[in-house]
DNA sequence: AGAATAGTGTCTGTAAGACAGTATTTG
DNA sequence: CAAATACTGTCTTACAGACACTATTCT
């Protein structure tokens, strides 16, 4: 079937997408249909072929542009892994993939894209009890343990709030990746006390009928320790 | 310079590793030496090119065989990520690669290896100093935090050791990978009450001179929940 | 005033870290 | 017995989680 067994392979790279955000106190994913074989009609991940002398990160910063409409500089983007069963698409030169995971506040248009193809917002739930092309449901689960595990250790819960955020707006990214409710009293404790998660902007914003919450802005520590909530560490 | 700029590029991919042991209660990378340009006579991680109908970790697993003279089957190994600026290899078509961390115990032959390139362990301190083949200084720096964050909240420290092995030499992992002293005690109940993370064999080891040890063999878990050390969290 | 949301105080249990002390071996 | 190594007990402090309570707004 392949030229030689010992051969060097000559492969073409993507990159795909699973760019997650919070929209309705939900976890959404971004999925297109795809419009060519294969797969073609399918359900799938955003993503492309890496180009001329673009690295990974630069495909997959150039797709996250185009897919959502915002310049890829404010938005976290991190890879998740390769995906290179020699099955997984079935072309030819074989087709490899690095899948990236993406983090977006809840943008101003809804899905976009230059693309012709129809992208659109998934609750995360419903996406992965859906048939997704090639591998792409392996990869949203993994990219899915990633970004629950990165809420734990690290800061990129800001990554899904606009720039100036609520306590109670990180809370509830909390609450839509993980699955739960979290008591709002230790949460906000234990936010603002964390050395660099969050600083205070000194401004307010109205809530309906309610006691006006502090704005934060993102800090600059990336690692949180202690982490957030011991009791969710055992997953997977 | 590359045929189109917005062309599909082809492209070779490598699977690079980054094999860590503990000899001498030190941590040691194994390097080997270019045979061939690019880079010849200089040190750089050993690795190969995906071939025929492999996926990138059988590539990484055969590489891994190759190297340590160890079917792969019993060494841990985990993607690292992936490599893939355009410049980082001079030949063309380009060459990407996805970097892999591979923890192996001290293992019997001190490098062996079938190639006929000469493959040593170094003290990691020491090929951090070094000046490495491709960005594969790059990759070794990233490939330590990474193994120096899992030994926090995953059970891999197991990797390191034989079979059995004490407590003590458990401990003797993370003061190695880790560069600290622990407490014994403490380490001592940490481990033996965190579920999964050792069985014990009921068989006991003599030491010199002093009560022998129990023994253990590694447990289910693959997480340590809670993590192991919480001053040791802030890292980067 | 009452509802709603933000934020603080306080208590309890659990676990981390320090370190004293006990157990079991060799010489 | 002393030295060496393995392991256990105990104390202190810190923090997670529960939840009562205060603060500030809107209707």
């Amino acid at each position: 079937m392949s030229p030689q067994r010992r051969a060097r392979q000559t492969v073409t790279v993507t990159a795909d997408l699973v760019i997650l955000t919070i929209r309705d106190h939900r976890l959404h994913v971004l999925l297109v249909e795809r419009a060519n074989e294969p797969f073609a009609g399918m359900p799938a991940l955003p993503g492309g072929f890496l180009r001329g002398r673009e690295s990974l990160d630069e495909t997959a910063a150039r797709e996250l542009a185009e897919e959502t409409g915002v310049d890829s500089a404010g938005l976290h983007l991190q890879q998740v892994g390769v995906y290179s069963h020699p099955d997984r698409d079935p072309r030819d030169p074989r087709v490899i993939t690095c899948a990236y995971l993406a983090i977006a506040p809840d943008l101003p248009r809804p899905t976009a894209g230059s693309d012709a193809r129809a992208a659109r917002w998934v609750p995360v739930d419903e996406a992965e009890g859906t048939r997704l092309a090639f591998d792409h449901d392996d990869i949203l689960r993994d990219a899915l343990e990633l970004a629950r595990d990165e809420l734990q250790f690290t800061t990129v819960a800001t990554a899904f709030c606009a720039e100036e955020f609520t306590v109670a707006e990180l809370r509830a990214v909390y609450e839509a990746v993980w699955g739960v409710e979290l008591d709002a009293p230790n949460f906000h404790r234990k936010v603002v006390s964390a050395d660099g998660f969050v600083v205070a902007t000194g401004d307010k914003r109205p809530t309906m009928g309610g006691r006006p919450a502090a704005l934060y802005r993102a800090g600059d520590a990336t690692r949180l320790s202690p982490p957030m909530m011991r009791s969710r560490q055992s997953g997977a």
